[in-house]
RNA sequence: GCCUGCUUGGUGGAAUUUGGUAGACACAAGGGACUUAAAAUCCCUCGACUUAACAGUCGUUCCGGUUCGAGUCCGGAAGCGGGCACCA
């Protein structure tokens, strides 16, 4: 008998496959359509074991829903635009495009061999003119309703480079070049107004089941909605038209409890007054010695520069709290400035501390006496009973709440407000690598979008990355231009587009790919949404609510129909995958390749370098990355075990939404059981006569191996199904074991085994395709497995009349009882009764209580 | 720091829906069959402890609660991971 050559079978097929178009999409009306996509990678040059995992994923869900009678979407594209291509040109001294072109055609050739059912006829690249284009049409449209802007904005800017960093090119405040400490920088620069969508964002959450909690749950609190109040407090001492300080506060409650008012440093107040005031300017350059991310601002120490102006209750205006600069006040939350009330708030209260400020306790636990009552280094944020406060003593935080709003609002001080955390989306890069933002400076008439017709603006290919800073500020014939309007000499915009913006509208390409529009009506009709959307949780805010605006943007600006609004009706989340660490005794990093194991002795491994012979320290198993060298290059997988292999191992094991660690016993393992299935397969179709196939009628029979049989395939039917269905290919594959493992073991005819190995094999067929292809062809020469319907599962075959019933006394299993399915439960109990088992435990005592949850289990309460 | 998730044998995990047999299915390990031998394949054992055996006790990160019954629900703690707006 043949072992199962993969080289040979898989490249058959895929070639086959290729030569038919099996996988071309055709729009086509009359059926229901599905589509399937998976977030679609950065052509970094390899493809590693996440991308395997995930376009896996996606494959086994188009291949099974095209079983199960729709007209599938499977397309796949790049995200080409980004920062790791100017780094390449850098160091490499390589155009940005070059690198970037070459690296899809080594990630497509590295993709095509794992033998996934996508429509390769869609590809698009992000980078390629024929896209980024249709962005810049969309911008201009977007620009025109007021949905695009400028205005300030800080960055990372390195004084040493003279550049903008990206926060990843932060490390601990340091440029990651030059070393230089990095400074927060205002530029005017480009925005989406998604802040006009935070209400609705946040609301169409609560409509989508289909997607995980966790990731609505994240986006709601991202966007972030509060209601609170805005407060003017008059000012003492303050600059000349500056009599009036604007705070929000959701905790208005508290305003008894207040010792303090904190501005940020880059309040306009906070500029007016370090004109005046040297060491608030210094206290202010200071501060901004911070890189701009949120994390590095909350995690710095948090420190102020007391100011000489006064903020006043107003309330009782003789009460003066002094008024700081404070490092950790964020300008684009709120109005920028905040009322301290150091007992009811952690970061006030480590603030009153620092600085020797009042702490009042305002609210008191009901719990818990007034008098016992202290506020020490923990503040009080829980419910509780307005103390030391005037008119509003006694009542509850929302009560207070109500009555300081009311009279505030009264004295035309105060106005209820609700408030969004969700900031625009800054959309500005000063860097080459990314589509140009369509529009012109002229010194006329100002900001002036770009022609259509002159669309789209491409990027000029003669430039160098010798100098710092973006080239195209640089680039004389492309930066100087005609003003569109009227007509006189003027620039382009240097800026281009944050990639997430060619994310985010690239799954409603797909569905014209080569349309002259953005997107094509009838298409994007049909064809939209995105039925299921597959990859990393790393992505659960920024690119998926950044699709969700866009769609929204598309729709008002007549791109895309209502319903693409949302335009992933269910998300799956992926885990990633990881695998152990290596160390040699100097701490360097090795790969797997590098390390040899020796065979385990009692249980403990040894493991030693190939290279120097010396042991390895082997370290926890994390997330595969090239820093830490614990990569397997599937090309290297695929080419020693074949892509169903790697296929079937990486939906083994772990369900899909959890990390999954590579082992190589586990892809061993898968290989192994692959080779089975092949060769009991091949013993069975020579088993017999093929003719004998047809004879076997799908019934019960008096043959109780072919029932048996018949019984193990249709319940493998019924759960592998089911599994599909519910992204559960870890269990699916358990039961495909199962199966496996019971047509081996059968003893059944040889009719019965030959249709249970094609039942079989259109079970994997999601998961290994080019076997299960393979394995079908021994029966149907002539057809391909992937357009065949999904087998259905028969329910008279799926049990036979016995029942085994656990039984518990009080909640612990110590017994079990075989009876007929139709069983009363009075029989069932006296039945019980009578066991010696259960007799042992009653000690002639009647028991008080018998459950009896039908189907599942029996409890006998002593 | 803030938001969010995860934690079950030596290992990956299973226990669907509304709380109902903890450890399915695999891996590793140990033993055996076949073989001159090896590879391959097949069979058996496999949470811990007690016991000659029957059987029993404990056991789902930890502490506490609800329940006839808790891996699952509630309250608290610890450890590990993802995101934090210019990585993609």
């Amino acid at each position: 008998m043949d072992r199962y050559n993969f080289k040979k079978t898989e490249s058959k097929w895929q070639r086959k496959w290729h030569e038919k178009e099996l996988f071309k999409s055709e729009l086509n009306l009359s059926k229901p359509k599905y589509y399937v996509l998976e977030m679609f990678p950065y052509p970094s040059g390899r493809i590693h074991m996440g991308h395997v995992r995930n376009y896996t994923m996606g494959d086994v869900v188009a291949r099974f829903m095209k079983a199960s009678g729709y007209n599938i979407l499977h397309p796949m594209g790049w995200d080409a635009f980004g920062m790791p291509a100017e780094n390449a040109a850098m160091e490499n001294n390589v155009h940005p495009g070059d690198w970037t072109y070459e690296n899809i055609k080594d990630m497509r050739n590295q993709l095509k061999p794992l033998g996934l059912s996508i429509d390769w006829t869609r590809e698009i690249a992000t980078c390629d003119p024929s896209y980024y284009g249709h962005q810049q049409s969309m911008f201009i449209d977007m620009l025109n309703k007021g949905l695009a802007y400028r205005k300030n904005a800080t960055v990372n800017w390195d004084p040493v480079d003279k550049t903008v960093l990206a926060n990843e090119q932060v490390e601990n405040g340091l440029g990651w070049r030059s070393g230089a400490v990095v400074e927060r920088k205002e530029l005017t620069q480009w925005f989406f107004k998604i802040s006009n969508y935070s209400k609705d964002l946040l609301n169409s959450l609560d409509n989508m089941p289909n997607w995980p909690e966790k990731v609505r749950l994240m986006q709601k609190n991202w966007i972030g909605k509060s209601t609170g109040l805005e407060i003017d407090f008059k000012l003492k001492n303050h600059p000349k038209g500056y009599d009036k300080l604007k705070v929000y506060t959701t905790r208005h409650d508290t305003l008894f409890g207040m010792s303090f008012a904190a501005i940020s440093v880059d309040h306009p107040l906070t500029n007016i007054l370090s004109k005046e005031d040297v060491n608030l300017a210094q206290f202010v350059d200071k501060s901004k010695k911070t890189a701009t991310n949120e994390e590095a601002i909350e995690k710095a120490e948090k420190i102020g520069y007391k100011t000489n102006i006064l903020v006043m209750n107003p309330f009782d205006e003789k009460k003066l709290f002094p008024l700081f600069v404070a490092n950790f006040v964020l300008m684009d939350y709120g109005t920028g400035a905040i009322f301290g009330c150091p007992a009811h708030d952690q970061r006030d209260l480590d603030f009153a501390i620092k600085y020797n400020l009042d702490i009042i306790p305002v609210v008191c636990p009901s719990d818990t006496n007034v008098e016992d009552f202290k506020i020490e280094n923990e503040a009080f944020i829980g419910p509780g009973k307005l103390i030391n406060s005037d008119f509003i003593n006694g009542l509850s935080i929302q009560d207070a709440k109500k009555v300081i709003s009311q009279k505030l609002n009264g004295m035309g001080v105060g106005i209820e407000k609700t408030n969004y955390r969700l900031r625009d989306w800054g959309i500005s890069r000063q860097r080459y690598w990314g589509c140009p933002i369509p529009v012109i400076h002229c010194n006329k008439c100002g900001i002036v979008a770009e022609k259509k017709e002159n669309l789209p603006i491409e990027l000029p290919k003669d430039v160098t990355f010798d100098l710092p800073g973006n080239p195209l500020n640089r680039h004389k014939e492309w930066l100087n231009t005609k003003c569109p309007n009227c007509g006189e000499d003027s620039k382009r915009e240097t800026d281009t587009m944050d990639t997430f913006v060619d994310s985010s509208w690239y799954f409603t390409r797909f569905t014209s790919p080569k349309s002259q529009n953005p997107t094509e009506k009838e298409a994007v009709d049909y064809w939209m949404n995105v039925d299921q959307y597959i990859g990393g949780v790393e992505h659960a805010i920024l690119h998926l609510l950044y699709s969700r605006f866009f769609c929204r943007a598309m729709f008002e600006t007549g791109h895309v129909p209502k319903k693409v609004v949302e335009p992933f009706s269910s998300l799956f989340t992926q885990g990633m995958v990881c695998h152990e660490t290596y160390k040699d005794d100097t701490g360097k990093w090795l790969t797997p390749n590098e390390v040899k194991e020796v065979k385990k002795v009692h249980k403990k491994r040894s493991l030693f370098s190939i290279e120097t012979g010396k042991s390895i320290k082997v370290g926890p198993s994390v997330k595969m990355s090239k820093s830490k060298k614990n990569v397997i290059d599937p090309e290297d997988i695929i080419e020693q075990f074949g892509a169903d292999t790697a296929r079937w191992f990486m939906m083994s094991d772990s369900p899909p939404e959890r990390d999954v660690e590579w082992t190589n016993s586990g892809v061993e393992a898968a290989w192994k059981h692959l080779q089975k299935v092949w060769r009991i397969s091949y013993m069975i179709y020579k088993e017999g006569n093929n003719s004998e196939q047809d004879k076997f009628k799908i019934t019960l029979t008096d043959n109780n191996f072919d029932n048996d049989l018949l019984r193990s395939v249709h319940n493998a039917i019924k759960n592998v199904t089911y599994c599909l269905n519910s992204f559960s290919f870890n269990k699916a594959i358990a039961y495909l074991y199962e199966l496996t493992n019971s047509i081996s073991n059968s003893k059944a005819s040889s009719g019965a085994k030959k249709y249970a190995i094609k039942i079989l094999a259109s079970l994997m067929q999601p998961i290994t395709p080019h076997l299960s292809q393979e394995i079908w062809s021994l029966y149907e020469s002539s057809s391909f497995l992937y357009e065949e319907k999904w087998p259905d599962f028969i329910e008279e075959f799926l049990s036979n009349n016995e029942i085994i019933y656990p039984i518990q006394i009080n909640g612990k299993k110590r017994s079990e009882i075989t009876i007929s399915k139709n069983m009363s439960n009075i029989e069932l109990e006296k039945k019980v009764l009578e066991l010696d088992s259960v007799k042992k435990f009653l000690k002639g005592l009647s028991p008080k209580k018998i459950i009896i949850v039908t189907g599942k289990i029996i409890n006998v309460v002593i």
